[in-house]
DNA sequence: TACGCTTATGCAAACGTTTTCCGTAAATGG
DNA sequence: CCATTTACGGAAAACGTTTGCATAAGCGTA
């Protein structure tokens, strides 16, 4: 086991000062001019030991550690892992890494996680998906100046954010179904965090404007395994007319509605069509094939990662004109094989 | 945005010196005695400001964070992210925290992840599945004397690991196979990683042990995905005789298969019985339910980090005998409803 | 009274960087 | 040939902690 190599082991052996060292390793040629010379010893030196900077003592002087750090609700959640996992390529090639906090549903585990955004550990922050009650971190985050971005958390975010357009993607599989012919069309969601609350409300908006058939059978609310989805296909189906379609406000329901109508002995899409919103990896690989909603997670990637990284970089009076930055972006509609005309 | 408090601020407004601030934040009062009365004070001016002390800082004087890092292969495979969240949980009760590297199955990005545990950014590591190549992490970790230990890379790691007993597993699954009055067993694989290939190695010497029917066919390694899946089972229905149950080597590959079987017009169990291997979530959702090897993921994930706590708090020495510390966890079988008798 | 012992606290060094300020030597200009 | 710039590099301070050591006060004992 190694004793560490620091910056004045490299300085010894290359025969220079640490100043001169730091320079060279950190590209502050163009403060100070550092002759060829000195240059090609110092790096082969920091070569020759192996020599990596201390993350904290440098972080403590320049107060930057050139990582990112993500608060993501549910790991396990597919849409949101899909999501940190763009984020973390889009960091990869701006040279920061991306470091994963885990909430897991449960705001005391995020409080604790603020300690290390507090300490500023990570350059900047961004937190995917929102949890009840969690607003408190957004106001910490305020309150000691960590640039941040919210992504996936609703629509009417007041700080910086991205987020797909819920009502948008929402009318476009609607109308989609509407296109096919469908007329009785229910819907299913999860608990209603804030992205899906949109998909929701948008959907009984639509409803009303087309006056199509709206029972309170056609609407329903529950926890994402094959057992309660089976349920509320039940109570669907239990309603005074049978809907032909089923708009379901997460791929996750989808994917299992899916299963669950089979296990009923209902044919997709030919006895109901399906048709999702997010466009997890799994939704290509149902069968049939889910109809859904895309949002378009590279770009939000991209953007988020941008503000971030503009943030960082920005001094005092660029920042706050930084802070009114809100992304909404388009969702696109993906055709596959779970929706079907009906006459 | 305000001014970064520090522990001089505190021991102002307390009327103290910055050492004594330090020593009841940290309950060094074992050390050295201090008055009810300064504790007090301390702790009350340390709230009202609302301190929270540099991680940088103290890290540098102490060589400690209290962040454990997570190496993870790919964080959106269910049974990793399942382990990942298990051993979270373990490490909020101890009152450490929790970061996680994305490696993507990608070395590039691993060994990125390796500047951050070189600098001692995590007190200890755990590094959950293999990668190919990817040796030189550990060969790092051991040279800079970073605490490890690493999860689901296979029983024959000489590092400090924990597994399951994946040997074990396979025979479970494919014993209870054959009490059920299955002889013709075929194996679906994903590319095979430690653990897997080990699965599969069994499933080859407990087919030529019991004299089973082994057909080249009915041994298949693919990527999970449906079209994937849906060809291995063709071929391995092709074989001379049709085999009656099927030993998925993960229960991703098992929970596709049941669904391309279906969409083969196949009936699970019916006409062929699928067993898995891990007990990821989705299993007990799929229909019908799958019968499945489960690992015991939050003993495995209190072993790991109880290793990685005793290293950190050991001293050299007895860091030496840790070393050794490789623990084979026991699986056990899950029936649930995807196999059925045969006569 | 002087001495040692306990109890409670402060001083200052150290951790490993980065960066400001300054010094020296060489080069340039008049 | 002197003055002034330019090119290069070092010394030292600072970032915010923790901790070994010193010390001061209080107290019992010889």
């Amino acid at each position: 086991m190694k004793k560490r190599v620091t910056i004045v082991d490299v300085a010894k052996e290359a025969g220079v000062s640490p100043s001169t060292v730091s320079r060279v390793l950190n590209n502050r040629s163009g403060d100070l001019p550092i002759s060829e010379a000195t240059q090609k010893k110092v790096e082969k030196a920091s070569r020759r030991l192996g020599y990596q900077a201390s993350v904290f003592a440098s972080a403590l002087r320049t107060d930057r550690t050139d990582v990112i750090g993500a608060v993501i609700r549910d790991i396990r959640d597919p849409f949101l892992s899909l999501l940190v996992q763009e984020i973390q390529e889009v960091c990869y090639q701006a040279k920061k890494d991306l470091l994963i906090g885990h909430a897991k549903y449960d705001i005391q585990r995020a409080e604790r996680l603020l300690r290390l955004m507090r300490t500023r550990l990570f350059d900047a922050v961004v937190l995917l998906g929102d949890m009840p009650g969690d607003n408190f971190i957004i106001d910490e985050l305020i309150e000691y100046g960590t640039p941040f971005v919210t992504i996936a958390r609703g629509t009417n975010a007041v700080t910086p954010s991205v987020n797909v357009d819920e009502k948008a993607g929402t009318t476009i599989a609607l109308e989609y179904l509407l296109e096919l012919g469908h007329r009785r069309i229910a819907c299913i969601a999860s608990k209603a965090l804030a992205g899906v609350g949109e998909r929701v409300e948008e959907y009984s908006r639509f409803i009303k404007k087309h006056d199509l058939p709206n029972y309170p059978e056609y609407i329903r609310t529950t926890q994402v395994n094959h057992a309660n989805i089976y349920q509320a296909l039940r109570e669907i189906f239990n309603a005074p007319e049978k809907p032909t379609a089923i708009f379901c406000a997460l791929d996750r329901v989808a994917v299992t509605a899916i299963d669950a109508c089979r296990s009923m002995g209902l044919d997709v899409p030919k006895d109901v069509s399906i048709i999702g919103f997010d466009n997890i990896d799994d939704s290509a690989f149902t069968f049939p094939a889910l109809t859904t909603i895309q949002q378009p997670t590279e770009l939000m990637a991209q953007t988020a990662v941008n503000i971030l990284i503009e943030f960082i970089e920005a001094d005092e009076k660029v920042r706050a004109e930084l802070k009114s930055q809100r992304h909404i972006l388009m969702p696109s509609l993906i055709i596959r094989d779970s929706c079907r005309r009906v006459d």
